[in-house]
DNA sequence: GTAATTAGATAGTATTGCTATCATTTTTAA
DNA sequence: TTAAAAATGATAGCAATACTATCTAATTAC
């Protein structure tokens, strides 16, 4: 069984939503298939359509180019990991539990039962790993973070950043703790199965589970220090 | 003054070595020229080849395409700061120090005296920043790996390692706190001019010594620390 | 001074990244 | 229910990108 909820995302995002037809959720689960299979460099919007069954300009009519819908995918997860997290921690008084909590779900929410029928979390979560830093490093980033296009992480991260000055409030660098939480886990997931000697992290079945432990293990030391 | 020295690169890297001709030292230069300013998405070899008054045939002669050359900055740029670290540490003793000078390069060697007349090194640094994580995040890393093209970033990771496990050697994971310190350098230089509300760096003129403040703050606390 | 290497000039080709137009099908609203 | 509106499909086209190939001219090396 799987629900169909809906993600908000900013509506600057896409020309037409693709959550409400048929054919922009086929757009959204076909294109997570492509890049997630070969890479978002090589990713196009003609081999998309001819995928669907459908043609280059109807694609055009969700989304202005693949930059776009490569914001879309990382806006959707950003989304949705939030998500998790507000569900996941609700009942939890202990900050240092919800930590806990949060680095679970960086390191491995796309395990948890999918949640909208045509999203792959776990193919999504790792185009993020591998193409996730493209949706801020180009020439327009200003221009699009005027537009909104990160608030979504920003969010995500704002609410890291809360917990984490619960945990400790002297702590003098939440923000970037807790960005850096996010990053380290996709990085040293990636690392750990192709470029290993740039991390810690064995490859093997259970990377995701060490990385959780190193996440914690950093955490700890950071916040629970009085050096 | 400017002495021109010679980094050392994985012939893999090029096909015909740039560093020995001025057609080749003169497509770095301009290349870093044009990558700084428009972003590496826009940059071509042809829009280069008029730049530098030459042809696109000709510039194909030293480079198999432009991921090469990127790859080629990225890793010129790895070396000179591992070479830059073994310079300024040789006489440095203590291990605690040498991580400082190590954190401290990582943020600003590029303030140093430029050690090379065509390479601008404050905007190969800000091409790292900007465009350094797409080396890697592609759907050829291994094969890329295999042939040696990360060597450098691997070995100066590795030589930051050992000085993380002089300061402390039961430090679980010293690699991945040697890349993370390399990264996080980048991305809160990076998060600081365009995505604050991912980190705790203000954007002023001194944002470098605010980044290189930041990282000690984590290292002490990582590493002198027993939690 | 000749041979070898290097660079310039030019051309060509498949693919990418769009935009535009018109015809059809599907949906919606009176 | 039917006419209008909206969405999609079909097709075309075009400038730019990412190369490859070939031939000639200049430079350099022996």
């Amino acid at each position: 069984m799987s629900i169909d909820i809906r993600i908000n995302l900013n509506n600057e995002l896409y020309i037409k939503d693709p959550q409400i037809s048929k054919l922009g959720r086929n757009i959204i689960h076909k294109s997570i298939d492509m890049i997630y299979l070969a890479g978002f460099e090589s990713f196009t919007f003609r081999k998309l359509a001819k995928e669907i069954q459908s043609t280059e300009a109807s694609v055009y009519r969700y989304f202005k180019n693949k930059h776009m819908l490569l914001l879309y995918l990382v806006n959707w997860y950003w989304e949705w990991v939030g998500a998790l997290i507000e569900i996941n921690t609700l009942n939890i008084k202990d900050p240092k539990d919800k930590l806990g909590i949060i680095i679970q779900s960086f390191v491995s929410a796309s395990n948890q039962n999918p949640v909208i029928s045509y999203v792959d979390e776990s193919k999504l979560h790792n185009i993020v790993i591998a193409e996730g830093t493209k949706s801020y490093h180009t020439i327009q980033v200003d221009k699009d973070n005027s537009k909104g296009l990160f608030k979504s992480y920003k969010n995500l991260v704002g609410m890291v950043s809360s917990v984490i000055k619960e945990v400790n409030p002297s702590f003098e660098y939440p923000n970037a703790l807790a960005s850096n939480l996010f990053e380290m886990a996709n990085n040293h997931l990636f690392f750990s199965e192709h470029l290993p000697k740039l991390t810690n992290i064995k490859q093997k079945k259970n990377n995701e589970q060490e990385v959780e432990r190193m996440l914690n293990y950093f955490v700890d030391k950071l916040l629970s220090c009085s050096v």
